[in-house]
This record gives C-alpha cells, structure tokens and sequence, in this order.
DNA sequence: AATTATTTGTGCGTATGTATC
DNA sequence: AGATACATACGCACAAATAAT
C-alpha cells in the first residue's frame, strides 16, 4: 500500500529510484537523460529537473554538466550507522587501563569500529562533560569506567539520554547502583574474600585493610575482605582499616601532604602482621614505607595487592595480587557492546572472577 | 577579495545571508518573500527560488508554505570544521605513551576537541589501515607516532593525501625522512650525546651501546653516542654495539626465543663498563641480565636508559635516564596541531631538548 | 463564517549558456 | 564542428496554506 503521490515529481524520483533498482545499477552507472524523461514520462523539463535535484540532495544521484546524471549511492536511503564507539576512562595513564584500551583498539579496529576517547581524571564533572559531548556525536555505543561509582551519580540523567536514544552503554569495572545498565567487572567481592583467605592461610593473626571509599570496588573488596575474616572467626578493629579517596591518592603519588595516611600505615605496619590492599600502587606505597620503617616483608607483614600489574612484577619484594587478564577484559568488553549494536544482546551483566597470584609479598 | 559569483542565483543567496547576518537574525526569524526578492535584486521568481532552494539544503532557511520564509540555523554557513583529531599510536600500552596522552587529551577536551584513536603494534600495514580510516572520518588534524621510521614508508601516498585535503598532520617522536612535514620530537641525538658524555664522566673506559634499529629515534641516538665518543677520542668496536629491532623486542619481553640477544648482553656486560640504552626498558632488561649473571651495576658496568619512565624508579637499582617531560610532550603537541588547524602556524618543526636525569645506575 | 491578499509550491514553455564526447 | 546533456534564467498560470479583514 504505497501512497499514490499527489505530485509529478514525486512520480518522476519514484520513476528513477525504481529504474535504478530494477536494473540494479551500482555507483557511477548512468541514468537516462533529463529529456528522455520527459519523454517517457510525459512531463515538463523542470519537473523532471525538480526530482532530480531532490534525488541530488537526498544522495541518490550525481549530475554532470555534458555527461549526464549517475548513480550516487544506491544505498543512501539506509542510512548508515555510526561505526564510533566512544570510551570513557578515569584515568588512562593508570597503570592497567592502557592495557585494557590494547585489547578494546585491537576488537574494534579488527570489526571496523573506531574509539573516541575521553577520560575524567574521576572527576563527576569531567565525566559529565564527557557524555554531553559523545551525545552530540552520532555513536554506536558508550563504553565507561565510572567515576566514583560508590557515590550516587550526578549524571544519571545524561545515562537515561542515552537509553532513550537506544544508544548501548556498557560499564566497565563498575557501575551505578541507582542506574540498572550493562557491565562487564570484576567480581571485587570475591577478589577481596579470595586475598584474604590467603593471607589467613599464611597465618596472619592481625588483619589490616587499605581501601578505597569513592568506587564501588573499594567496598566490594572491604565486603569480601569482611566475609573471609568471619567465616575464620576472627574479628577487625576499625582503627586496623583505612579508607582513602581520589584525592588522598593525588597527594600520596605525588608525595605532597600524604602525612597523614603516611602515619596510619605505619601505625598498622606496626600493629598487623597481614593488609589487603585496594591495588598494587597502594602496596607498592606501602612497601616502601616499610622498607623505611625497617618492617621487613612478608616477614614482618604479608602484602596483597590488586590487579597484577607491572609494578607488582617490578618491586623489590613482588608482590602477590589479585587479577583478571587485562587485555582480555578489554577484548571482551569490546565484543559485548558490539552484540548490543548489533542487538543480538541487549543486556550484558558479566563477572569476570580473578584469580590470586602469589608471589613474594605473602 | 571575495570571488564575485557568476550566477545570479549567487548573488541572491549571498544577499539573504548578508540580510541574516546584519540584521542578526535568529532561528525563526522570518525574511523577506520571494516576490520581494524579486523586486529588489531585479531577478525571476525563478532564480529566486533557487536560491532559496540552495539555502535550504544547506540549512541555512526553511520555509512554510503560505507563511514565509525563515531562519533555520544562522550559523550553518560556517559549514561548521570538525572537531575530532586522530592520533596513531605505536603502543597504547607502553610505558611512555599513556602519559602522552593523558596530556594530549588533558589539552584536547579544554579546547573542545575529540580524540580518535588508532594503534598500530608498530605495523606498517596496521598504520596503513588507520590512516586509510582516518580518511574517511573528516578530521580536523592527525597526530601520528611513525611505525619503523628508520625506514622508507609505503603509506606516503596516504600522507599525500591528508595533505592534498589540507588536513594538518604532525609527527610526534620521529618522522618519515622523505616526507616533509611537521613534528615534535625529543633531540634525541642531543640524548645520546649527553648520556655518553656522562658515562664518559663517570669513567667508562670501554663503551658499549644497544639500539633499534628501525626507528630514527634509535639512529640519531647512536649517532649522539657516535659524536661524544670521538670528541673524547675513544673508539668503538662494532661487536660492543647490539642493534635489535621490534620483533627482537617483543621476544625478549615475552622472554620467548631471546637466547641470541640474551647472549649478546652477556657478552657486552662482561667486556664493557658502560652501555648506552636505547631506551629504560632495555636498560631494565640488562639489568636483571645482570644481576643473574652477578654483574655489579654500577660497579662493574654503568648503565643510561631512555624515557625516564616508571621502571627506571622502581628498578633495584634506579636507572640514570635521558628524559623530556611525557605530559608536558603530549600538551605541547596537543597545541601545536590546534595552531595548524587555526592556521596561525601552517609548518611545526620542534625538536625538545631532552635532561639527563642521575640516578643510581651511573 | 466567508472573503481576500499574501506567500510558498507545482508545473509548463522557452531561450541561452557551457561542458563533454 | 556538431550533437548531446546538464545549468541558468525569464515568464506565466494555478494550487494550497495562512493570516488578516
């Protein structure tokens, strides 16, 4: 039931996108004359002139002043999607993020996607400028590393955008609690139970924890970490754990004004013989301060990190860690977002279980 | 000296946009009719809505039948440039690159810009690939970290045509010898130079070098080595220089099939006092060759990296490293290629002078 | 509620210009 | 040089939507 059109020219463009089709011609093939149309279709000059500059415009024609008029894009009509994938990361000169970006670059170059990059420094407003951004991109999909995803999220509005766009979102080591949308993380709670079943096992008496309180991962690890101590019967001092954020980590790395996390560590060097870490940049922190204190590891304390990067490779005392293959989270993130384009999935809400690899620190 | 239009139709639609803009009209603003634009600029109703018609397809009109014409995005002359940037990499993931990044980014989204990303490993058929994308994406300017420059490159026909599209494209870290165009690289013969002239200091009576062999970075860095041993009238004997290349590089990190430079090393670490290194990942590399095989560094043998990266401070032995500022290479990147896009510098040539920074293994 | 003037949309006829083959 | 094909340009007539009277 195709709308008879009311106009002459609407029958004309009809009259060229059918000849097209029939002959199946392809790009660069030559449509008959602008005189031979009004011929056949017994219309004015200008008529025809008026559909064929329609069918310029809407990309199905070329014209050539001596030539003749050619197919465009016989395709046009399908307008194509977007083959941009944008990725929103916290920090990409983090220590394990470049490998993650690795392994999305390789899946996405090798399916023809490309990434637009952004990255907010775990910064709520960065991170918002970031997504208004993308929305005014045309983009297939949005991969994110949330910021500060334990807290509630001031741009769960710009998200909703997105879904009301059928644009596919995909998170990435963690997510929003108030906002139910698809992921691929780690399984932190496990991570952290896991770690601290091996610090148990190696006979630690006096558990310490260093955690991060402004990602979800921070507390999932705490959570694990909490269960192992239980199901063992053994209990945790509140002054035995810490809790630091974004900014207290700035001023650690840096080593400006970290006096006050830099006392608490010694304090439960002192006073513990086990710490699970939140990562391996805080153990290998930790490391070093005990190398000055003269606590000598895993004698003295045992250490467990997170996330196996290199620098857990590279200290003095290597560390042990608790990790997912970094690459590979990024290959399957990439081919999850890609079934969501391509709706062959519409949600994903995957968790990746690490695994302990034990090294000299415990 | 704005080219006078031949057609007519062009002075029309050049004189509805001058209306638009002197009278700084708004979206929704109505203009005159077509029987007045008749009047005024002397011309067929015809001719009139032509014009009228080219304005709408540009976005710059629409009109209501019955009611006029109107405004429809004022702006839509400017035919607004693209905001999106492409940067090839080498090595997301390598210890230097991320950094660059974070600053090329960090400039990037400040001046509103967008980061598209493409990887190579170091392929040439890979950057290839990249390139050729990239042309189909309308980029505002490319940033690309050449692949193997030492040698003639087979995508100078696609550079060619960045550059027939007068897309600015700006080299980082090294560039084709027979493709003039823009860079900023470090000095790195300057580097090699000073890192040898150090050694030279600290004594090294029989020196030994490691470079790569298919990068210019590598060449230039020898060539540095080269001048500062014969300004101090020390030779050099061919079998204490080892050259290796990426697919050398790769096994040897991947501690796979390396026996053969592994030996080499051996070799060098035994006769000489001092190795020049290509880069902090290399002179890390020696350095656990070392301590297997109970070579003292810096006692038996001094070494000096490149890059100044996290392995050179987190190493046992913390490693004297020849260095530019990573960030601040990406920022000062980051800005040079917007002064191109803006036209203000149409030719980038910056060469950094890169710090010797002394650490322990010297 | 009907009329009228205005404005854009469709359509035809004609003439001339200009690029290509 | 000539034929063909698209491009520009003018004039006219009528249709359809809108706004004001």
């Amino acid at each position: 039931m195709t709308k008879q059109p009311d106009h002459k020219y609407e029958i004309v463009k009809q009259y060229f996108i059918n000849f097209i089709q029939k002959n199946d011609l392809k790009k660069g093939d030559k449509v008959f004359s602008e005189n031979e149309a009004m011929e056949r279709l017994k219309v004015s000059r200008h008529t025809v002139r008026k559909a064929i500059g329609d069918l310029i415009n809407e990309g199905w024609l070329i014209s050539v002043k001596g030539m003749g008029t050619f197919v465009n894009d016989p395709g046009a009509f399908i307008n194509k999607p977007s083959k941009l994938i944008g990725v929103i990361t916290t920090y990409i000169t983090d220590y394990i993020f470049p490998e993650i970006i690795a392994g999305l670059e390789d899946v996405f170059h090798r399916k023809g996607y490309n990434i637009m990059l952004g990255n907010t420094s775990n910064e709520i407003e960065k991170e918002r400028q970031c997504l208004l951004n993308f929305l005014g991109q045309d983009l297939a999909g949005v991969v994110i590393d949330a910021t500060k995803s334990a807290y509630p999220s001031a741009n769960i509005d710009l998200l909703n955008e997105f879904r009301k766009r059928k644009i596919p979102v995909l998170f990435i080591h963690s997510y929003y609690r108030e906002f139910d949308s698809s992921y691929v993380v780690e399984n932190d709670e496990y991570g952290g139970y896991t770690g601290t079943l091996h610090l148990i096992k190696r006979g630690m008496k006096k558990p310490a924890g260093i955690f991060k309180s402004d990602d979800m991962q921070g507390h999932l690890r705490y959570k694990g970490f909490l269960k192992a101590l239980s199901e063992n019967s053994m209990s945790i001092e509140d002054d035995n754990i810490i809790w630091f954020n974004t900014y207290d980590k700035k001023n650690m790395l840096n080593k400006t004004n970290s006096g006050f996390i830099d006392g608490r560590i010694i304090d439960i060097l002192g006073r513990c013989d086990g710490i699970l870490c939140y990562n391996d940049e805080i153990a290998y922190y930790v490391l070093e301060i005990a190398k000055k204190t003269g606590i000598k590891i895993p004698e003295n304390c045992r250490l467990v990190g997170f996330d196996d990067s290199k620098l857990a490779i590279m200290a003095d005392v290597k560390l042990t860690s608790v990790s997912h293959p970094k690459n590979e989270l990024g290959r399957i993130t990439a081919e999850s977002i890609i079934k969501m384009i391509n709706k062959s999935e519409t949600f994903v809400k995957m968790v990746i279980k690490p695994e302990l690899i034990v090294r000299e620190s415990t």
